[in-house]
RNA sequence: UGCCUGAUGGUGUAAUGGUAGCACAGCAGAUUCUGACUCUGCUUGUCUAGGUUCGAGUCCUAGUCGGGCAGCCA
């Protein structure tokens, strides 16, 4: 059993960076945990994504903290608020009724307030109070990066001061041929000593738009020897004379990554700082900027863990951004997507990727998780909440041969077998019935349980039929199978208890709906599409196939976030762009475990 | 040939000097009005070589192999 990350007072999940956080609440090294999930909006959350969300509202909702959900919006190039928007939409799905007590945002339009913190001026950017987190949406929004725009050109003016930054004149190129490479050293810029009184006019004019993009940056002064890359003299300011999504047009210098995260993290009150290890070589830049500008209150330290892979799917955003431009699904919500808006619209639930989160673990080691594991989990998740309905994908008649035509014959369908106590709906059984084709094989393969020639089966709910004949048309093809319904094999009759090897789902002709399905498949056939840089060519050609199925008349005017098991078919959910009751549209979530006869790595 | 970091069954992880465990996958069986679910059993593992120790997956040394880092991206 895969377990629900623990609630409150039941084991916690542990991992290297939850005992790290349980020693400091120990030590009492912090008033309270407080932890961020930053991401750039410049495209959407995925599954990876997923992971990252549930380690740091986890450990927050385990430790009474709060997690700040965060624009990393320092460049105003590739961001968009539309990226924003679908981002806050993903977060608020995924910790929706586990962590949405803990989520950190604040006032719409808040800016970090000036402050004395130990007799130092300081600033700070407060979430609102826990008091009102249970409105998250109610007037308050996302921190953002770009609202402490202010701060952060004041601590370059402070770093100018200290003699630790300087504006460099170097182009582009010049600084990376400066730069030198990882075994050989850099050589320092010729810009580097020049006065603080020059720097800082320097730097003003920048602020003020006198010079054009690239023309100027500034820079930490650090050491261009360093064996470690992101100390040699790093930028901390670029210049871009471009409008951004959320701070305007009040800039035209921009703070790089390494410069604003780490202050961005201490003007929040971050206690505990988690990413990815690409950024562990960034960790000594991180400290050491926070650490040159004397700050008053505690702060913040960076910590890595690998990032989720999962086989057969791609995460990385350039790969995800081209399948979308490139047509080879149909939006950042496709369901075939790793996306949380694909996934969410597949019909996975939220909490099935909070327990593929607790299941992976959180370590520093690269791997590649067995897309498997997350099927299982999102199985076991549906198994116990989904109602059943019989629905056929692709239909053969069948006539009752002994029903007459009209004649209804009313039986008891469960709607859950593992509710502790199910309930049931009434289903008719008529005279014309449709049955899966893969039901029914007049050349039966061996240990064929289904329906053939002469042979029996159960009718799920209802009875066990025989089939007395089958009628083709002229090409040879299945028409119709005659069949002889054995009406005292029903429960409560007296052959209830007949035994045949095999039971199938059906619906009748007459009380039943035509609704299209969508069946939905892995992207990629193959478990590392990523490793190769030309991975299009291992898309999956089946990923998506449209059938027009035949549903039990419940389905009818089933609303949106229907979600369903299909009996021995899989999971199916209401499409939430194309669906509507009375033209029902359903997306395959995941077929049903078949451990028959399925040909070695076929689904 | 620089720096950082990692390595436990097929996959993902646990074991914090004391019986290598769990989950997924796979295989076999039981059960079944879903060939699902559930249940039972089985196969498979500490990167290598030294060392410390009564005892090493764990500590030390050396090596091997993997990941990351040279955007005015994050």
């Amino acid at each position: 059993m895969t377990a629900e990350p623990a609630p409150a007072g039941a084991p916690a999940p542990a991992d290297f960076i939850r005992d790290i956080v349980a020693q400091h609440v120990a030590e009492q090294r912090y008033p309270r945990i407080v932890t961020r999930f930053p991401p750039e909006p410049n495209g959407y959350l995925h599954v990876g994504h997923a992971k990252s969300i549930c380690l740091n509202f986890g450990i927050a909702r385990e430790n009474g903290g709060t997690c700040n959900l965060r624009m990393d919006d320092t460049n105003p190039a590739k961001e968009d608020i539309e990226y924003v928007q679908a981002i806050t939409t993903d977060v608020h799905w995924l910790i929706d009724g586990w962590a949405d007590h803990c989520l950190g945002l604040k006032p719409k339009g808040a800016v970090p307030a000036a402050q004395i913190a130990n007799g130092k001026p300081d600033f700070y950017a407060a979430s609102v109070p826990p008091s009102d987190l249970g409105h998250p949406t109610s007037g308050n929004e996302p921190f953002y990066a770009s609202d402490y725009f202010e701060q952060i050109h004041a601590y370059a003016v402070t770093l100018i001061q200290k003699g630790l930054a300087y504006v460099c004149d170097l182009s582009p190129k010049e600084t990376e041929e400066y730069r030198g490479a990882p075994d050989k050293p850099g050589r320092d810029s010729p810009y580097r000593n020049r006065s603080v009184a020059e720097n800082l006019d320097l730097f003003a004019r920048m602020r003020a738009g006198e010079f054009p993009d690239g023309a100027r940056s500034l820079r930490a002064k650090i050491d261009m020897a360093s064996p470690n890359i992101w100390l040699r003299d790093p930028l901390l300011y670029r210049i871009r004379h471009t409008t951004h999504h959320h701070a305007g047009s009040a800039w035209c210098i921009y703070p790089l990554y390494d410069f604003a995260h780490c202050l961005s993290d201490y003007l929040e009150g971050i206690t505990h700082s988690i990413c990815t290890v690409e950024f562990e070589v960034h960790r000594p830049l991180y400290d050491w900027i926070l650490g040159s500008l004397d700050l008053p209150r505690a702060l913040p330290h960076q910590y890595e863990f690998a990032k989720l892979n999962l086989s057969y799917m791609v995460f990385s955003k350039r790969r995800l951004l081209h399948l979308v431009q490139s047509g080879a699904v149909s939006s950042w919500d496709d369901p075939r997507l790793p996306t949380l808006a694909g996934v969410r619209r597949r019909g996975i639930p939220a909490s099935a990727l909070r327990r593929l989160a607790a299941a992976v673990g959180i370590t520093k080691f690269d791997s590649v998780t067995d897309l498997a594991l997350f099927e299982h989990i999102v199985r076991e998740d549906l198994n116990v909440t989904s109602q059943r309905r019989l629905a056929v994908l692709r239909p053969v008649k069948i006539v009752l041969t002994n029903l007459a035509p009209g004649e209804s014959v009313a039986c008891t369908a469960t709607n859950n077998p593992q509710d502790e106590t199910p309930t049931t709906r009434p289903i008719n059984l008529t005279r014309e019935v449709f049955i899966e084709s893969d039901d029914f094989a007049e050349v039966p393969p061996p240990k064929y349980f289904r329906l053939k020639p002469g042979g029996e089966v159960r009718l799920k709910y209802a009875c066990i039929i025989r089939c007395d004949e089958v009628v083709k048309d002229a090409a040879g093809q299945v028409t119709e199978l005659r069949c002889t319904a054995e009406l005292d094999t029903r429960a409560g009759q007296p052959n209830a208890d007949k035994k045949v090897k095999g039971t199938i789902h059906w619906v009748s002709a007459s009380n039943s709906i035509a609704a299209e399905v969508r069946l939905y498949d892995r992207l990629f056939n193959v478990p590392e599409p990523g490793a190769d840089d030309d991975f299009l060519k291992h898309l999956n050609a089946h990923s998506l196939e449209v059938v027009t199925a035949r549903v039990e008349s419940s389905l009818k005017e089933v609303g949106s976030g229907g979600c369903f098991q299909f009996e021995r078919l899989g999971y199916f959910t209401t499409d939430t762009q194309d669906h509507r009751p009375g033209f029902p549209v359903f997306n395959r979530t995941i077929s049903l475990k078949d451990t028959w006869a399925k040909p070695p790595g076929a689904k």
